[in-house]
Formats: structure tokens, C-alpha cells, sequence
RNA sequence: GCCGAGGUGGUAGAGUGGUCAAAUACUCGGGUCUGUAAAACCCGCGGCGCAAGCCUACACAGGUUCGAUCCCUGUCCUCGGCA
């Protein structure tokens, strides 16, 4: 069955893959190595999650695509009953080129991408036809065309390079999912989205939305650093392109969702997708979200609604992260006081109850969303 | 009781006449996190102060010295060995 979408006027959607249907606006968590750092496939699915992202980056490294490919895709490997979607590892090309960790692991040209492995410092290359080649065996069931991201506010000669090289390689993109026939290793069809660059230009957004629509995607994707990380521009750019963009494909922000208030104005703005490392990277790292939605906004006592959970004020609070979360965590009875202490233990079990707070809270905030008006 | 070793910040542990408010690690306090190089990273951690800086400190009490955590004497305490 090939991908379908199909958009309510209340701005609700279903999406339909080989995999199972998603409702939209939707957060998707993310597990890069065909993992959700620290949830199993049944705590995913209780926190009501129904669609995750895994990396091809990461899995062409390690286990290697064709190891995927012999398991019968990356859902099977990974014992997730639910539709994947695969970054093509263009974020890549932006992270580990930044050299914020001090050595620059990738260099891009005009036909790829050179990356030096961040687990054994092999070299490798990727193209965006083997970029669709690497995620056609991991049979994922969305997958992402390969991009240049484009850092925030990157001067306007580099945006517009990044954007039309990022438009020379999606026909790439095209050709090469034709020639694979839509189709994973897997024999699922794959859906192939575009993605929108042009970092915080109009002009340029625009340009790249027009080339982005007419080519045959199943759906459209918003990428840069700014998509999330710079708000104010995101909506922005949201409101440039509104009228533009297909109506009959999702939109999807990538990278976006780090706040909660991020999800509940991206959902008004008409976005259908998005995903975000950060609730499971906070998560771990003891930032747990607290609030809620109030008339039309979120709200929350805590700086962009979350607390500290390693925090001295918690040490003998006997309350849930969350009064009236539903999430496995909180139902429980697990306090701030013991999570406090199993965070400061670094207790494994810690990492567990914390992602599946912050999954679940992500989630039941972009489905209260809905109801907002949009 | 005798012999030996030693007493340094919240802890462990460097230092050994001035450059020491004291390496390093941990603990503790706080922060960051955006298509995951992240169960990671950053800052602080004697007191007061925004700061310059001032004050109090290396068991305790004296002493030698221009100057002592470091040398000497005594006291107290800890650990190991022998009785």
C-alpha cells in the first residue's frame, strides 16, 4: 500500500504507511541507532508515541545497513510495530562538520559528503544516491532526502549555495528512490520527503519551497539549525510558505520540539510532524517537563517547563514529576524526592522513568494541541 | 608500655621553607542541551564582597626564621608492628 495523507479542516491528518497509520500533528521521539535511548518498543508505544525516527548515519556505521536489511528492516530489528522514519544523515553533515567537539568530522562537495567515523575514525562517503541506496535496506518507511543543513543565520552566499546545492541533490534524491522503486529492501514502500533550506531568508525560503513542491515527494520537509532552535524565525518561516506548500503532503519540522511551548505554536501553525532529541536527551541529563495548557498557551512555573530533577529543593519532595500526568512514571508513584536520587545515582533505572515522561508529556501535549485553534 | 608511620578543604589524596586558599579525583551546589559524536558537557565549591580585595586556614600550643602547611619542642589523636 503506498503512502497516503490525508488532511482534516480541523488540521488533524492521518498518515497511512506499510507500517500503520499515524494521526497528525504528531511528535516523533527519536532513536538514532534503531534505539530510544533508554525505552524498550513497549514503553515507546505506552507513551502513545506512534511514529520514531532512526538515523542512516548511525546505522551505516553500526550494524551496517545490509545487517538491518537481512533482519528484515530497521521496525523488525528493533521489535517496533509502528512506522519508522530515517534521517538520510544530512544532519550530519551539519553536526559533525561544525567540529563543536574540536576535530571537524565531515567536509561536504558538490557530489557528497566525506564523513570520518565518530566511533573508529574510518572515512566514509555519502551521496544522496547512496544515501537512498543505505535507507532503501533499512527499509524505513519514511525517508528523508539528503540535505545541507544549514546552520542559523548563516550569511546569505552560504544559504543560497546550501539551498541549491540541497535542490541539485533532491532530483538526485528523486532518481534514485525511482530506481529503487519506492521500495525498501524490506519490500515496504518507502515515502521520500523534501526538505525546505534557505536558512532565515523569505526570498530564499521561498525559492526553496517552490522547488521542493513541484518535485514528486510524499511529503515536505523544513530544515536548518533554525527550524526549533530559533523560533521566532521558524514561525516565520511557517507563515512565508503556508500558502505555498502542497496541501495534500505533511509538513514536517525537522529537528524540532525542545520546549514545550515549541509544540504547542508549531501545532497552531499548521505543522503535521515534528521530532526532537530533547525529551529523551534531557531526560538523561535530569531536565524533566512540567506544565500545561492554559486557554490557548502552554504554561508552566518552571523556565521553558522543566525542572531539575538533580536540584537540592526536590530532595524530600514526595509529589510526581507531574500531578496529573498519565505517563507510566507518575501514575506509579515515583516522587521527585526518589527520582532525585536514582538521577544523582545515576541508577539506570532512572534514565528509563525520566524518558518516559518526557516522551509521553511530548506527546499528550502535541494531541492536546489539536484542539487548538488554528 | 615500646618501636614505627602519620594528622592538609565535604571525602580521598598531592604538596614540603616564600610563586598555596592549596594539584587531581570524587562528593556537593548550579547551569546547558533542538533532523543524538551526549547516561554528556560547562561553571562554582574556606568566609565576606558585584569586584578589586580583605579576613581566617594545612590537629593544638609554643619556638627557629625576613618568611613555616613544610624545620624544632611539647601536648592530643589515628594507624601498623611488638609486648
Amino acid at each position: 500500500m503506498p503512502f497516503k495523507f490525508t488532511k482534516n479542516a480541523d488540521g488533524t491528518g492521518v498518515i497511512t504507511t506499510d507500517s500503520g497509520t499515524v494521526t497528525t500533528p504528531i511528535f516523533m521521539p527519536v532513536g538514532t541507532a534503531a534505539a530510544v535511548k533508554a525505552l524498550d518498543a513497549r514503553d515507546i508505544s505506552e507513551t502513545g508515541a506512534e511514529i520514531i525516527l532512526a538515523n542512516t548515519y548511525h546505522l551505516y556505521l553500526r550494524p551496517g545497513q545490509n545487517l538491518v536489511a537481512e533482519m528484515g528492516g530497521v521496525s523488525r530489528f528493533m521489535n517496533w510495530e509502528g512506522p519508522v522514519l530515517t534521517d538520510s544523515g544530512g544532519f550530519q553533515v551539519f553536526s559533525l562538520g561544525a567540529g563543536s567537539r574540536g576535530e571537524k568530522l565531515s567536509k561536504i562537495d558538490e557530489d557528497g559528503v566525506t564523513f570520518k567515523s565518530h566511533l573508529d575514525g574510518s572515512i566514509h562517503r555519502f551521496s544522496p544516491e547512496s544515501a537512498m541506496d543505505t535507507q532503501k535496506d533499512l527499509g524505513s518507511d519514511i525517508i528523508m532526502a539528503f540535505d545541507e543543513c544549514t546552520p542559523d543565520m548563516a550569511d546569505r552566499p552560504y544559504a543560497e549555495a546550501a539551498l541549491n546545492r540541497t535542490y541539485r541533490w533532491a532530483k538526485r534524491c528523486i532518481n534514485q528512490w525511482e530506481k529503487n522503486k519506492r521500495m525498501g529492501t524490506n519490500g515496504k514502500y518507502q515515502a521520500l520527503f523534501g526538505i525546505i533550506q534557505g536558512s532565515v531568508y523569505k526570498d530564499l525560503r521561498i525559492e526553496a519551497c517552490k522547488q521542493i513542491s513541484d518535485l514528486p515527494f510524499d511529503g515536505i520537509a523544513l530544515g536548518g539549525e533554525t527550524i526549533g532552535y530559533n523560533m521566532e524565525s521558524t514561525l516565520e518561516i511557517v507563515s512565508w510558505l503556508k500558502e505555498l506548500l502542497p496541501k495534500d503532503k505533511p509538513l514536517y519540522a525537522m529537528g524540532l520540539g525542545r520546549d514545550p511551548d515549541n509544540v504547542v505554536e508549531i501545532i497552531k501553525a499548521g505543522v503535521d510532524m515534528f521530532d526532537c532529541v530533547a525529551p529523551t536527551r534531557l531526560a538523561r541529563n535530569g531536565a524533566l517537563y512540567v506544565g500545561e495548557i492554559r486557554g490557548d498557551k502552554f504554561e508552566s512555573e518552571f523556565e521553558n517547563g522543566r525542572l531539575n530533577i538533580g536540584n537540592a529543593i526536590w530532595a524530600k519532595d514526595n509529589k510526581p514529576i507531574l500531578d496529573d500526568c498519565d505517563c507510566f512514571t507518575c501514575k506509579s508513584g515515583y516522587t521527585r524526592s526518589y527520582l532525585r536520587h536514582l538521577y544523582l545515582s545515576k541508577e539506570l533505572s532512572y534514565y528509563r522513568l525520566a524518558s518516559i515522561h518526557n516522551v509521553r508529556f511530548m506527546v499528550r501535549l502535541s494531541k492536546e494541541s489539536r484542539k487548538l485553534p488554528r
